[in-house]
DNA sequence: AAGTGGTCTAGACCACCTT
DNA sequence: AGGTGGTCTAGACCACTTA
């Protein structure tokens, strides 16, 4: 029996809802400039593009809203938030300040078993990097942040970081990937988590804050000219 | 000519889309625990209780997704989030380093006639705190912080504090209204307004904290054992 | 293998902005 | 007043879970 619907990707796991396709082509063709900073998009024209009907359409502007690339007014549809750099950098400072937070907060729980498995996930990013298999490095580098973040016990923060997630891992994948960032990136994953083992939250801050202004300025940098 | 259908509130505006009005009344069902913390929404009891259809139900279980209350998964429905004092904590937490960076932050581009605009909405604060008037209260407090948060130029940060509102707001409604709280408040927003004309961040940095910390001590202290 | 409940489609309705 | 486009309803479809 052929199910021709499926468009499961290549990973072979089963298609999403057709809302969360929708959600992420339309999430690519905002940030990959298709659509014109501030242009009103129209459901009938994106039902026509997408080929499917209203409401999957509606649910992924709702979401998209949620993560700040839509401002959708009652009665009057959903506008492309523009992407520029003061909205990249409104970002950064915002996830400065959580990822700092949590990665300080997360030593209070922290336990010679977590340390274990970072230090793991960090062994298997660095081989990654070496075979240069950049889709793997973008696994383990959010694994390794997401593995500190979950011990710092804040949903709000936790959430906050995993919108931003979306949005940034579009923008890497859109413009220019295999970053050649990943020697940095390493070293300073290593710098987080030597201060994490040494127990002094000033040295975590100090490595925390680093690591998120050299992300910051290779994405700035990635995009160029392409921003504004 | 009789609009029956206009459901317009006591200020005379017109009706919100009936999925704004949907999300604000499941709003309400989820703070004030008529839904159990974890219960699972299904769309067609929501239906049935709110007596409309299935796709304004759906627009407002999204956006309420994006505020943090419900967990939605695919083909799999809408859960409640527990709303315990570890997330309101959580909330709080990320609030205060948000609120703080952005007041301090604000002073980049704080002119004489935004100083004077905010010991104008003090004033008026406080003449609505003498008559009493908690409600005009609440719409002063809000726009004495979102005029300083305006000046510090963060769409991101914004629109979480934003966000955070809505809920904390509803929340007040919920649990004890007309707070005994307003002399203090008075307080801390004349020392955050000193804090600003005295041109000194450290100072505006700990005006501003003191603020968020009692706000978030007041709210738990009202919805007291309510909470888990 | 049937049932429950989430998801999608098509078309009607109605608010807002033109002429 | 007419047109454009957002919003809502009803019912079909289909994924996931019970027995």
């Amino acid at each position: 029996m052929l199910k021709d619907k499926l468009q499961s990707d290549s990973l072979g796991q089963l298609a999403d809802p057709t809302y969360s396709r929708v959600r992420e082509k339309l999430r690519e063709d905002i940030l990959s400039g298709y659509f014109i900073s501030g242009e009103r998009l129209k459901i009938a024209e994106l039902v026509e593009r997408y080929k499917v009907s209203q409401m999957p359409i509606r649910e992924a502007l709702q979401q998209l809203q949620g993560e700040g690339l839509l401002i959708i007014e009652p009665n009057k549809g959903a506008h492309v938030r523009k992407v520029d750099k003061q909205f990249l950098e409104s970002i950064y400072e915002i996830r400065q300040l959580i990822e700092v937070y949590l990665t300080v907060k997360c030593m209070e729980n922290l336990k010679q078993k977590d340390l274990k498995l970072l230090n793991q996930i960090q062994k298997s990013y660095e081989s990654a990097a070496a075979k240069e298999d950049y889709t793997a490095c973008l696994q383990l580098n959010r694994r390794f942040h997401s593995t500190i973040y979950e011990l710092a016990n804040n949903s709000e923060g936790l959430q906050i970081l995993e919108k931003h997630w979306q949005l940034i891992n579009t923008l890497r994948l859109t413009y220019g990937f295999g970053s050649r960032r990943t020697a940095e990136v390493i070293e300073e994953h290593r710098a987080i988590l030597q201060a994490l083992e040494s127990g002094n939250p000033a040295e975590v801050e100090t490595a925390a804050s680093v690591h998120c202004i050299h992300a910051k300025a290779d994405l700035l940098a990635q995009m160029g000219d392409r921003l504004k």
